[in-house]
DNA sequence: ATTACTATAGTGCGAGTAA
DNA sequence: TTTACTCGCACTATAGTAA
């Protein structure tokens, strides 16, 4: 979406259009967004093509209502300042299982590491990670939450080979209503665009869940318990 | 400030760049806003002039911090997002004293609008308004404001003359640190661009307060209080 | 690798105006 | 009064490239 349009449905939204239909002109709209008339009718028109909103003409102006569509395109703005400004304690995305490189899996299973995870997440994970893809529009959450604190697992060496800090994020995974709680995503750097997260967890999901690549996984992360 | 260039700053906080520095080249700048590499460099370059950051180089891209000046249109935006979903109880605007018409005095001591006043708001005003005149970007705030719950004071019919319906919200003033509770901000319609907020209270605020035009205050307006 | 300049291509803005 | 079309121009983005 463009930036102006998203402005423009930010202004029908303050006139209470997420609440009820807006009764505004293009040209009070174009004031509001001082750019000219002939912009903010353009505008009106784009919002509609993309049906963020519905508009029917009427005595002095048109009635504009805000769609679904655009009613959560602004409830994920208003989630991801939330995440700017740390009021947003709880992160929850929807992820689709795939299969890795298997290299998670090698790494984790490091010593250096394994002694980490029984200390500061009180358990140890299944020697292999769990990928989640993401979808598209989910990445600027996983990195503001990546940017948030997490549970910081310092690098080592072993062998004269160097292996990296990483940080963990205790979450809880659902999938056909069954939860999972002790799971954690693992990151090797603070924020580095990625769509797909992985998830280590004590036992083996796959075999637990008896899922395949394409399932469906809820996410969830307290960023206040991290 | 350009869309754009807002767009680029909220990217920028949601790696942490409201808490501390974030490092990110142009190329990973321009991958997260889906534009060429050196358009987000010039937008980085535009947000320094525009004092809303400070960079520097640093090996394999930039340092970028947030200045307050940033954040303080960033969490202007996280403000009128709260205002749009409903979490925002509390609205607090600045408005420098003014001199208006006189109108507001005439329309609100008609007898119809009194007896309203004294009913809905437990107190009789004084025969004058108050006027506030806005900040230009505190506009969108006391706008969605208005777009929430207000008291409906009723229109009515007076030798012939239709008087209006209005609204008016609950509010407290402060000047110099003095708190003036019992106040209200009186518009005659929901939405209307205006930067001038009409202010009734029980007592002639001007002899009250011993304030000129050009005096600054603050208002707080409760929303959960209407 | 970077950043960011110049030159060009392309898009979007607003003036004029019709309906 | 409205909305919204066409059209020309200006601004903005990107390609190419230097540092």
């Amino acid at each position: 979406m463009r930036p102006i349009l998203l402005k423009t449905l930010k202004i029908l939204a303050l006139q209470g259009g997420t609440r009820h239909s807006v009764h505004i002109s293009s040209t009070e709209l174009a004031m509001k967004l001082k750019i000219s008339q002939q912009s903010a009718s353009r505008h009106i028109i784009d919002l509609e093509k993309k049906d963020y909103i519905q508009k029917k003409y009427a005595q002095g102006g048109q009635i504009v209502n805000i769609n679904e569509k655009g009613i959560a395109i602004l409830r994920k703005e208003f989630t991801e300042y939330g995440l700017i400004f740390g009021t947003e304690k709880n992160v929850k995305m929807v992820g689709t299982l795939e299969t890795g490189l298997g290299e998670g899996g090698y790494y984790i299973s490091k010593e250096g590491y394994m002694e980490q995870f029984n200390k500061k997440l009180k358990w140890e994970p299944y020697k292999g990670t769990f990928n989640l893809r993401l979808d598209d529009n989910e990445v600027p959450k996983i990195e503001a939450m990546k940017a948030a604190e997490g549970i910081l697992i310092e690098g080592f060496e072993e062998e004269g080979r160097t292996f990296g800090k990483a940080w963990v994020f205790k979450c809880t995974l659902e999938n056909k209503g069954k939860i999972i709680e002790n799971c954690a995503i693992i990151s090797p750097k603070r924020t580095h665009y990625k769509k797909v997260v992985e998830i280590i967890s004590p036992v083996f999901l796959r075999k637990e869940l008896n899922v395949n690549d394409g399932a469906e996984f809820k996410i969830s992360i307290d960023l206040g318990d991290s």
